[in-house]
DNA sequence: GATGAATGAGACTTCATTCAT
DNA sequence: GATGAATGAAGTCTCATTCAT
């Protein structure tokens, strides 16, 4: 996937960090915007990110692989429930930080391989932690699996709406994991 | 509001029916489309809503009438927890059902001022209602007024997220609701 | 080309006065426009005045009129020279003043009969003061009738050229004719 | 200013060649006609001209830079009336010869920085010129450097009033200025 | 590989004019 | 006669994508 050329690294560093900027800003993804900002062609962007959501899941995909590590150390934690809620945690706060995310989690259809496997994996964690905190009697039944992502997906939707800036959202989405959890807690 | 003659108001309330129809689709509102698929000339359509947001407000209007309606008698009933739970209910599943009613609600800036009355009446009877609810013990101190409606839009949004189609909309969003609030009761 | 009925009348009178003040504003006329402002439907602006040009002419008319006058006038003065420049005067003043008079006096196609009617007269009255005045040796050779109604719409396009807002424009515009017709002067 | 691949060149020049055939026939520069009549994209035209002021300008260019390069030269002329009248007269010249630069020079606000300081220096120049003949006491103290723009204009607006065709033109404007200038000699 | 010019569909909007009521 | 709703051509502009250089 990495081009070869010492040249085609650099750019292909070079477009996923102007894209970051870009999300971060929140300015949708636009290849030609991309490649205006990063001083390169329209096609040298093609060449690397064949579509938009190429691009955009590739800018996510750092933070997928944290949140997969972060939930992979979280399955040796004793504490079933703490794991699973600091597990939560870490996903809603990543998704209040990077608006990637909650676009490439809200999504069924991924275009990139990787994409499909790290979002595997995090359920497949999501899966496991919610069973384990359920199996100690910690969790209610009202949840399951397939609703750890929307539900996440919508504290951080609620988050945005709610925000004036950036800076209120990481207390604000912690506030409303909360809540959430406390219904889910036993 | 409604034009005076015959043939105005039946493409008045054509183009509000092709318009909610492509809303109920997903399909994001372009007054040309409207156009095309009402069978109309663009300038009708342009004549009757002068954006696409005036449409989409006026698409959403009578859910946030059937709201407000609701809730006001929800002022008038005895359990304060019972009332504040059945509003929460009733503003979930009109988001749910409706996805103008998510769109209109998660912004700020409003261009019909029926619009900006209606939700703010809304948001009077919600903070109304948090507030008997509260006086009775029966509610956490989480959360506060500005919060109801971000979190209403967060649940319409984790549904939309989990649900394949239209039908496991109203109980998937009911369940989402429930274990909030079990979260918020006392 | 007056109407019979008094309301029709009475339209026709108040067409013509936001007509008027389009006009001075520096709007262009649009009857569309014409009608909003009017209070009245569009069809009752295009039966009295089919198209923009009659309704821009008609508005011209009473300022053709007043020249038309003066001119006349002018023609029993003793002083060729006087009379001659007097007039051209008026007519600069008349353009400057009001923007109407200028598109229609640039104009070689009048869809008015009056207009037209108007405009001959002026011209021949033009023509009278220029020969009268030449006669007496007072103007040299070097322009003719037909240069007249140019050259005041040249000054009055100098004067809009030049002027900030519509307080400027007389002085100028006397200043610019002073100039010329000292240079047509012997 | 001009691109660099070849291709692109070609088309530039193809642009700008089409919109000079619209200015010359009195046709407004329209970008979608200047595509149309091009034989090519909108988009192309687009990025070549953002805007049809941008076009226009650049259609105007070639003139003014000229007007700029006979001014410099009539700096170093022995005699100053001689020099102004001269200046002036190219002036009208290439306004009457060109449909763009009246209403280049009729417009305070430019969109090209080369344009305004185009004009800038022939306003500079005109102001010399000006100044070296007044102080010879050759010119009346009727107008000044804010006039001899708008006068110029007045007089190729004159121009197009009264002629039939491109041909008459420019021996009209010469008479016209002639006369002016008469006014404004001592 | 890299470039960025070219493309053209399509969205948005305005406006002169017609014609049903 | 009066009304104003309807029309749709035409203009403006944007943007994703291709392809010649």
């Amino acid at each position: 996937m990495t081009p070869q050329r010492k040249d085609a690294a650099r750019n292909w560093e070079h477009i996923l960090t102007v894209a970051r900027e870009l999300v971060d800003e929140g300015t949708p993804l636009q290849l030609n915007d991309v490649a205006r900002r990063a001083g390169l062609g329209v096609g040298t962007v093609y060449r690397h990110f064949p579509t938009a959501e190429a691009l955009l899941e590739t800018v996510a995909t750092p933070c997928l692989e944290e949140l997969a590590g972060c939930g992979r150390k979280g399955l040796t934690d004793d504490d079933p429930w703490t794991a699973f809620a600091a597990f939560l945690t870490k996903v809603v706060e990543g998704q209040v930080t990077d608006p990637a995310l909650v676009k490439v989690s809200a999504t069924t259809h991924d275009v990139l391989p990787r994409t499909t496997e790290l979002k595997t994996q995090i359920m497949a964690i999501g899966t496991q932690l919610l069973a384990r905190a359920r199996d100690t009697g910690a969790v209610r039944p009202d949840v399951d699996d397939a609703d750890l992502v929307p539900l996440m997906c919508g504290i951080a939707y609620a988050t945005y709406v709610h925000s004036a800036g950036p800076a209120d959202r990481l207390p604000t989405a912690r506030r409303y994991l909360d809540t959430l959890l406390r219904g889910l807690h036993t």
